[in-house]
Parts: structure tokens; C-alpha cells; sequence
DNA sequence: TCACGTTGCGTTAACGTACACGCAACGTGT
DNA sequence: ACACGTTGCGTGTACGTTAACGCAACGTGA
């Protein structure tokens, strides 16, 4: 900085004004100012600019209760601990306001508190600011568009889901179009030609779809088999349309299950005989099922990853003012029966569930 | 530090040399330092001690020419300098030294200049340090390990490989063993029973033939079909080899080549008709024969990602003094001729090669 | 006894940035 | 003409470390 200013003709105070956009400058100044920082190819040193600066950035991580899923959001609150840790002495903070994701009434209390937050006429204290950046689970896709636009400009990361109609930082998932033809190639090398069925236990929404357009492009491209889709709400309609499904001609030749209800799927099956099942996600009933052969396949998102990198994308943004990618993808991570032992998931369930503010 | 020096009833210059062991300090304060930052739970503030410090650390990437091996460790490169840009004002620099992996002379120079370097008795000015961390591709495995020995105790992170013998910091790779398993269901699932070949093309190491003991056990466990072993040096042999596998009986069922040469099995095996090959690495000529559908599945090892991962691990050991867990599992990353379109992979060689010492 | 090295500790100046403060110079309204 | 607000800029302190320096007190050998 002193460099700039010596070359900008100014004290390094205003060199920082103009950075900064804190006003109190001339706009010639503050051309020749950026001109020679441009020129010198200046970039702030963050870790002073963190040492002087000193004030905490405050994340706020709005998932589904960690249990749910299997635990499926227990691994992301890992990955983003594990990122709080290496960014300790970064002052980031992150707030878990964890939802139920079968109870909109819960989500919505949180976008409340968080849109009340945002609310710039409201001022209240150090507590009711709004929060640097939020890390959001879009199990409720009308829903969390709807935060998204009312916390504005607040930057928002999405994990494993898409929100594509507004503006995000960053969102972190697979491929939903990938994950579906990786199984449709799957299940069609398992068991060649015949019809195949997707299956959604509980509400499709935009990447499961994807996910299915995904496994139906496949056969579409190679016109080797029939696909069909399956979309049921209990397990009692989950039984009859799995015996509908072996017991009709052709008979089924195999499962796609597009969420991680697949050790549902593979139970209900059990009864007609062993087809092949490809799913999603290495939860605990999943590996069961996965060890036990009545799974063939599973796709894991990596969920720790993704936490991790959550957090990171905030940091970088919020705090480092880096251009952020605005897609990353996580690659598909295939786990078999045999491959299991290299995924260590010791799965920690906090039973007690916790709302808004707990750490 | 203010705080642990006055509960410990001294001054912050003695917290900071007790706890950096810089001697001038007499055993009982050490004690009594030590036990309030514990008991203060004291972290130094990396921000302000890389602020202080400002010595730019040194790793050396000690690899294949980018451009060998269908441009994998061009894709390491990538990552490394990724890593790079990332930590810009952590004072971190690192220098490429690439050698040649089918000449193991390159390789031995570059360790005698690294093994020199570190030789303390030798002290020569700025550029005579040792560098404070390596990052190695143990192709050639007995010299990888001296290289090891002789620079000891410099940090060594393995990239892609494994070096069971000796002390690393960390080694990031995939686990060799899953991805044989995996490859192994992949064809017995494509081609069940027969006869499967395990290939490479070249000269076998560590990690290859963990890579066939994985494919191996999973016969062995199933029973379900034999498996051989195939080792060719030069294209004319892996012909005659490919050969014979498709016209004794019974005919060969699937190939499984460990290392980046699917491409080159593929074309040997082209004129006998189809069967399945599982390979590794994203490579061009591989990504060419899966688009047309000569190979099956490729197993990517992100050696991008492989590449990032290597220097933070030094930096985070190095600069910031944090355990490092030893093994980095790299998740298998498997690629089909319909998910290829995800995986951007713009390859950008280096054509001019370069030695110690370039950026 | 004096010179001199060693031990144990306190003091202090940076590192590069953020931000409060101060101070002219220049309107603007009465 | 005077008070007062605004604009444009420089100055200086602090963030938490590091590391050089200084200074007593205490040996130690001649």
C-alpha cells in the first residue's frame, strides 16, 4: 500500500479510502489511485488486513436436523466444523439453525429470523445484524428461493441441491445429470436390456428430477431398455408398487433410487428375489444394505466435503473478496460392497436436537 | 500471548521464547509458560505471525515432465499452482523440478541436489538452503525412498503412490486396493465368469501391484472367475500378449489395465472384437477411446485435485504447524463415456520442458 | 580484582492494514 | 463577516507476533 501511494502521489490513508470505497476522496484521485495499484499489481495482504480488521464473520448453516437422512447432515456439520477449526484464527463464525425437513412450518421460522436479520431498517445491537453469508440445504426448493431473495445481498452457498432461478454465490453438489447416467450404465451392465425403474421415496424436487432425467437419457441415447418412474410417499405404497413391479411382464430388471431411500427400496424388494439397486448417499442403513449384497451400488456425495467447502466458499468471498465459481462440482465417489472399508464413516449423531444459535 | 505472559508473571518476549524453544529461559518459567497457555488454551495467531515473520518457505515439486504420461502430471501442476495463488500471502513459493521417468539419471540429479542442499554441513547463502518441504511422485520407488532418507527430516508429501518404508509426512493417493476391487466388479458385472487379465504396460510398482492384488481379491472372494497377470514393456509385446488372450480358450473376458495405457491396450485389443477394459486416469487418448467406446470405465484419480491437496498439506505443516493426518484418500473419481462431458479436462502442455528451478 | 562470557529476562521496533482523528480549504446561509 | 458543514487528504495508533537489543546478575579464568 505505501508502494501505490508513493506511485499515486497520496498518503497511504487515501489509497485505502478509495480501496475501500469509503468516500472522502476526489475522483481524480481515486483513478490515479486504482491506476497504480492496477499497475503495481496490488493485492492486500490479507492476513494483515485480518490481524487490524479483527471483526467476526458471522455464517449461518441452515440444514435439516443432523439425524435426518441418516445422518446424512451430520457428515456436512463435520466438514463444515472441520473448515471452523483451520479458519480459527480467520474470525469466522458459523451458526447452525437446523430445520426438520418434513415440517415447513420449521423452515420457515428460521428464513424469518433470517429475512428480520437482513432487514436493514431494523437495527438492533450486535446480535441483530445480518449474517456474512449463509449456507443452505434447498430440501424445500419454493421455500429457500424465497430466503435467498429476501435476505438479499447477503451471499448464499447451496449444498447438494440446486436453486436455479436465483442468484447464489455458489452452489456444491454433483452432477444430478452425471449421477443418473452413471447408474443407468450401471443397472444396464448388471442386468442388460428389460426396464428399469426410478424411484423417488418422498417428494421429488428439482436435482432428483434431474437425476432421473439423467438414468433416462441413458436408455434414451442407447434404446436398450425401458425406464419408468416411481414416485411414492409411504412404504406401504413403496411395497405394493415393488410387487406390481416383479410380479408384472417384463418383469423389472432393476432399481435406481434417486435419494437415499434406497435400503428402503432394497427391503421392500427382498422378498422377489435379488435385482440390482444403485443409490445415493453412504448412510449407516444404506452400508447395511450395501454389506449385505442387497445393494449394488452407491453414489456418495461426500457430504464432509461439502460442508468443508461451503464454508471455504463463504471465507473467500466474505472475507478474502476472491471470485468465487459459481458451480463445483463433487465427484462421484462409487462405493460397493467391497470398497466400504475405505470409507470410514463413524457416523456421530447429536441426538439432541438444537435450533437457531446453538454451536 | 499478553494474557499468558501475565499469568505467568512475565514478560511476552519470555512467553516467546519458551514456546519457540529459542532458549535464554530458565526451566521453571518454561514451566510455568507452558502451563498458563495451556490452561489459557493459547493459540498463536497465524495471521500475525506470518505478518512477523514474512520468510517466504520453499517446497520442491519433484515430478515427471508434465507432458509424460498423457499430460497426468501436467493436471498436478495445475493443482499445485491453484494452491499457490490461493496461499499468495502465506509466503510460499515452490519450485518444479521435473525429471524424466523413463531415465532414472534425471532423477538421481535432481536428488543429489536436493540431498546436497539439505546437507547442513554445506551452507552457502540464501539459495543453498534446504527446501522446507517436498513434494515427490515416487515412480522410481528404491530412489524415491533414499531421496526420503537422505533429506530427512524435510517434510515429503507422496503424490499418487505410495512409499510404505519410509517416514512421510502424508501420502495422498487413491487406495490402490479399492480401486482394483472395484474394477473387478465393474467387469465381472459387464462379462460375469471367463477369464479376466490384469495389464500394464511398463514396469510395475508399489501402487500397480496393489492395484492387481485388489482386482484379485475379488475373484478370489466371489470365485466366480480366474485372473492373470499380464506385464509387457513394448507395444509389439502387449500385442502378441493381447493376442493370445482372444484366441486360446477360454477367451479372455475383460481387461483391467492399472495404470494410464488403457488407451494403448485398447487399440491393441480393437481388431478382436469387443470387450470390456477398465483403465485409469483422464488422460486424452483414454478420454478419446471412452467417447468412442473402446474402454469401458476410466477410475480418475483428480490428480488436480491430488496436486492442490499436496501443498497445502506442507503448508499447513510447515508454516502453520498443524497435525497432518499421514493418508489422503483420494475418492474414486469413475468416469463413462456419458459423464466424460462433466469432467473438464483442457489439457494445457508445457511443450518446452524445463528443469530446477522453473516456475 | 578486573575483564569477559553466559544466563535470564524485559523492552521495543517492525510486519501491512484498518480506521479514527485532525486539519486545512472551500462553500453556504444569515 | 462569521458560524458551520462538507470535502479531500495526511497522521498516527493498534492488531498479535517475531526477533533484535539491552541490561542486570552471576560465574570464571588470569
Amino acid at each position: 500500500m505505501r508502494d501505490v501511494a508513493q506511485a499515486a502521489g497520496v498518503s497511504i490513508g487515501t489509497v485505502d479510502r478509495v480501496l475501500h470505497n469509503r468516500g472522502r476522496f476526489s475522483a481524480q484521485t481515486a483513478e490515479r489511485v486504482r491506476a497504480s495499484a492496477k499497475r503495481l499489481n496490488f493485492l492486500p495482504n490479507q492476513a494483515a488486513s485480518n490481524l487490524k480488521r479483527a471483526t467476526t464473520h458471522t455464517f449461518v448453516a441452515v440444514l435439516p436436523y443432523p439425524d435426518q437422512d441418516g445422518g446424512f447432515w451430520c457428515q456436512v456439520v463435520k466438514g463444515v466444523n472441520r473448515a471452523l477449526q483451520e479458519l480459527s484464527h480467520h474470525y469466522v463464525r458459523v451458526r447452525f439453525a437446523h430445520y426438520d425437513r418434513f415440517d415447513p412450518e420449521s423452515f420457515a421460522s428460521i428464513c424469518a429470523e433470517l429475512a428480520h436479520r437482513s432487514d436493514a431498517t431494523t437495527d438492533r445491537g450486535i446480535d441483530g445484524r445480518p449474517p456474512a453469508g449463509i449456507i443452505l440445504a434447498p430440501t424445500l426448493r419454493a421455500a429457500s428461493q424465497r430466503l435467498v431473495e429476501r435476505t438479499r445481498p447477503v451471499p448464499v452457498v447451496v449444498l447438494d441441491g440446486e436453486l436455479p432461478d436465483v442468484r447464489l454465490l455458489c452452489s456444491i453438489s454433483q452432477e444430478s445429470l452425471e449421477g443418473g447416467l452413471l447408474a443407468a450404465k450401471l443397472l444396464q451392465v448388471m442386468s442388460p436390456g428389460g426396464r428399469f425403474a426410478s424411484i423417488v421415496v418422498g417428494r421429488d424436487d428439482y436435482h432428483l428430477l434431474r437425476r432421473r432425467a439423467g438414468f433416462e437419457a441413458y436408455f434414451d441415447a442407447c434404446g436398450c431398455a425401458t425406464t419408468e418412474r416411481i414416485a411414492v410417499d409411504s412404504e406401504a405404497e413403496l411395497a405394493t408398487a415393488i410387487e406390481i413391479r416383479h410380479t408384472q411382464k417384463p418383469r423389472v430388471s432393476g432399481f435406481f433410487v434417486t435419494n437415499s431411500a434406497a435400503h428402503i427400496v432394497a427391503r421392500a424388494s427382498q422378498a422377489y428375489g435379488s435385482v440390482p439397486i444403485v443409490g445415493y448417499d453412504l448412510i449407516a442403513e444404506n452400508s447395511a444394505r450395501l454389506r449385505s449384497g442387497e445393494l449394488s451400488f452407491l453414489i456418495h456425495q461426500q457430504p464432509e466435503h461439502q460442508g468443508y467447502r461451503a464454508v471455504y466458499a463463504l471465507y473467500r468471498h466474505v472475507i478474502l473478496h476472491e471470485e468465487i465459481t459459481p458451480q463445483l462440482r463433487i465427484p462421484v465417489d462409487l462405493v460397493t460392497k467391497e470398497t466400504l472399508q475405505f470409507h470410514a464413516t463413524p457416523f456421530e449423531f447429536r441426538s439432541s436436537r438444537c435450533s437457531f444459535g446453538c454451536t
